[in-house]
DNA sequence: CGCCTTTGACCTGCGC
DNA sequence: GCGCAGGTCAAAGGCG
């Protein structure tokens, strides 16, 4: 037993983050409940309006016997969660479930595509929560697709439109262009960058007012995770809670 | 060598 | 299903 928790522990460091770190989390709990001799994970709470259960066990695979024997008879529960597999680092871990366990999952990066139609503010988000589930000792990972409805994430998204011969200003960050397209009904094209920083996704685009080609239009889409790298930050500690802030910044000198 | 553009291909949602 | 439009990928090349 002790073996195979461990074994299970070792797998678990394995397993590569997924997903994006950006935006806000979605918290999801989680239960299971029996039904049919299968084994169900449904969500409930947290920014979850309702939810559906989207997919079952794997029909196949290494768990299939498992899942399709009929639990000991003196058991109440098949299985227990014994823990989960985070796709944010950063999340803490519970240390144990019996029947109830919460997990922090963080939603794609709330883009036009991944949300389109939903202008209502809610959205339908399909999320892939990998378990590890034990079950008599053994410890076996689990993959459900869970599809919910979710509170679309709020995107810092803001547009600048000014007048301005050349498309390339300085706004104190550094930026690589990703993609080029050109623009239905304007003769001038649109284009994407990202942010340079690494584990920063934030984007803008630029691009020529079609109605008036003498205005640059600038959209900047989600929040940096860093600071500028042009500014000097100036940074205190807090006595009481012993965190830093910025108590002020400056453009270093000699930086026009 | 590291970081940047360029650029066609690719992906996905939507309307017909 | 098909084509369009917007958005993204990634291989190749540029440049200090
Ligand atoms: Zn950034």
């Amino acid at each position: 037993m002790a073996a195979a928790s461990a074994e299970a522990a070792a797998a678990a460091e394995k397993l590569p983050a997924r997903g994006s770190s950006l935006g806000s989390s979605l918290r999801l709990k989680f239960y299971h409940y029996k039904y049919d001799h299968q084994y169900f994970v449904e969500d409930h709470g947290g920014f979850t309006r309702r939810s559906e259960l989207h997919g079952l066990f794997p029909a196949a695979g290494p768990g299939e016997h498992f899942f399709r024997r009929p639990p000991a008879a003196n058991r109440t529960s098949g299985f227990d969660i014994s823990d989960f597999i985070f796709f944010d680092e950063g999340s803490t871990p519970p240390t144990s479930f019996a029947q109830f366990g919460t997990g922090v999952i963080t939603p794609p990066p709330a883009t036009e595509s991944a949300y389109a139609g939903q202008s209502s503010g809610a959205a339908y988000l399909q999320v892939e929560v990998v378990l590890l589930v034990r079950f008599v000792g053994i410890y076996i990972y689990v993959i459900y697709m869970i599809r919910a409805e979710v509170e679309r994430p709020r995107t810092e998204r803001i547009a600048f439109r000014m007048k301005s011969e050349v498309e390339i200003v300085d706004d104190g960050f550094r930026w690589r262009k990703y993609g080029k397209k050109s623009v239905k009904n304007s003769p001038n094209p649109r284009n994407y960058y990202r942010c340079s920083t690494e584990g920063c996704s934030v984007k803008k685009r630029v691009e020529r007012d079609k109605d008036d080609p003498s205005y640059v239009i600038t959209t900047y889409e989600g929040v940096h995770n860093h600071m500028s790298p042009g500014v000097v930050y100036y940074t205190t500690q807090d006595a009481a809670s012993g965190r830093y802030f910025v108590a002020g910044c400056q453009i270093p000198p000699g930086s026009s």
